[in-house]
DNA sequence: GTGAAAGCGCTAACAG
DNA sequence: CTGTTAGCGCTTTCAC
């Protein structure tokens, strides 16, 4: 068993309390003493138990974060930035990774609160019945991340996603194209998602028809783009121009593209969402938009303990919301 | 504050300790009465303490994992690994993300040890003063992954690096390039590097002379990768062949080159290391060595929990080397 | 089959 | 400034 407080209050004869006292820095106590304390601490190799002390004090110092998938590059970005917040705090993230499994999500999230983390910070696989799932966190603190429901007195961070679909789509209007494809996830009343929206509310702006055949649903996966564009290039008359529901989605659809022999953004423009890394690799020059996936990560971290801070009073959950940004590179 | 075990108690009149048997499926307990108590969980919506119950059972069903930078997509695969092997007995996540800083590094390894995590997975950062540094752990099982020490009597999972350098150098060779350059992190004495020391071999056994300018250090990141191809490529005779130590730095390479109007391979080949998911990508086409991303992350983990299971009283610690793949694509 | 009681390692009143 | 004493929520002897 590993050495505790009171292995080091028998060492230099005072009471535990005094030890806990003196190493945690408060106040009333003799510097002498102290120093005392921690030289014993020292010597003898001393750990604190954050879990003990997390049982009286009902704090984990730890976080909760829940992705849908974190082999897809966006998140990662975000995890860093979330952490580099949260490590300033003393805080450790727990990764949950819910591979777009809702049960699997259900089940992680169960688990967390069970494990009493502090707060969670909830990137979910779709918007779909969300608030109802709320009743899952019981009492713990958690923001929304990527993804949030219309109505939620929540806190979240996200960007303006709706707005997002409409600039992609502007620019692939603005650039003469006006036979376009939609390709995006599934597992989703189709107009719940919100690049989606934006994607139609251009279309109707600009007085393009809409043409159903051209809005596939998938995974958001390389593989899932890839056979959805073999579908739209299969069909009599393809789209000209493709919108990607996320750039992972957009890589898979120009591989197929090329696959087929044919160029982009010749002989069809593929626009993307999200700004991976790769996107700008000069191979690929993948025009997009990006969202600020550190900042998304560090705010959210930022929020999340600013509700977890007693001293804090003010009930108000942040509700943050930024900006797309279109990033014209070569493939429209 | 939430509902406990002895609010169950209470509530159906029996003692908090039969409670306590009773969810646990302990021998001992009347159905009649067991189905009271789970009856009664329900109904007050009661969520075991985990944390209460690691204090007393010396466990806290999570694994702690350290990585050098989940941005770079190699690791979120491993972590996949680990998180779908975990999850399988119960076990939680912990990510830690050590930015490349040995500093950093070190604190998170203690930040872990003092949660008391009941396991570590450890891909380090650099091979320097590992064994060292093993102390940090203290009395906590764990891992290595990716990287290990070479005398360690620890558990890893790792591949045969210098046989992954060796058949990448080799396949350059058999191309017929003489001229080779190697790009590598820094940070580590140079010849403590395993893809390094393949390197060298390859050159030695097939008698083609090492020219010490055409080896260069950075960092895992593509925008090293980059930086130290343009000052490969400003010598006055430059190499014709580059191997990186990892796909990452392959990548910004290809950026580089590309960036002087060159062309891969025609102009100057390249191969990589790991085989990231966009090393396949069509307009990428980077050859490679592969190593088994998932697999060795479902290894890492499966050794750990069996370390963790007292009933498996083999104190061997499993050490794992897997073999490299060679991937040719189109780069070389 | 069930209850009483101890204790995991620590913090937080409450005295003194 | 320091010691004593209660727990935090749970599991685990040890009795009955």
């Amino acid at each position: 068993m590993a050495v505790t407080i009171k292995d080091i209050a028998d060492k230099i004869h005072v009471s535990y309390a005094t030890v806990s006292r003196a190493l945690n820095n408060k106040y009333g106590v003799d510097p002498k003493t102290r120093e005392k304390v921690l030289a014993a601490a020292k010597a003898l190799n001393y750990t604190p138990n954050t879990i003990a002390r997390g049982l009286v004090q009902n704090k984990t110092f730890t976080l909760g974060l829940m992705v849908p998938d974190i082999t897809n590059p966006f998140f990662p970005e975000v995890a860093v930035g979330i952490e580099d917040r949260a490590k300033n705090d003393g805080y450790h993230i727990i990764l949950c990774n819910s591979k777009n499994s809702k049960r699997r999500e259900t089940d992680l999230i169960t688990l967390l609160t069970n494990k009493r983390v502090d707060g969670i910070i909830f990137a979910p696989i779709s918007h779909q019945k969300l608030i109802a799932r709320e009743k899952l966190f019981r009492n713990i603190p958690f923001v929304y991340v990527s993804k949030a429901p219309k109505n939620t007195n929540q806190g979240f961070v996200v960007i303006n996603d709706i707005l997002g679909g409409y600039i992609a789509t502007q620019h692939l209007i603005e650039r003469g194209y006006k036979r376009i494809g939609f390709i995006g996830s599934s597992g989703e009343i189709a107009s719940n998602d919100d690049r989606y929206q934006g994607f139609l509310s251009a279309l109707s702006e600009y007085s393009i028809p809409f043409d159903q055949r051209f809005t596939l649903f998938g995974e958001i996966k390389q593989q899932s783009g890839y056979s959805m564009t073999k579908k739209l290039l299969s069909m009599h008359e393809p789209p000209r121009a493709i919108f990607a529901e996320t750039d992972l989605i957009a890589l898979g659809a120009m591989q197929a593209i090329k696959e087929q022999g044919l160029h982009v953004p010749g002989d069809l423009a593929v626009i993307g969402f999200d700004d991976i890394p790769f996107a700008s690799f000069p191979e690929v020059q993948l025009t997009t938009i990006s969202q600020p996936k550190y900042r998304i990560g560090q705010l959210a971290a930022e929020i999340l303990l600013e509700m977890l801070d007693k001293s804090n009073n003010t009930n108000t959950k942040k509700q943050i919301v930024l900006e797309p940004k279109l990033i014209i590179r070569g493939t429209t």
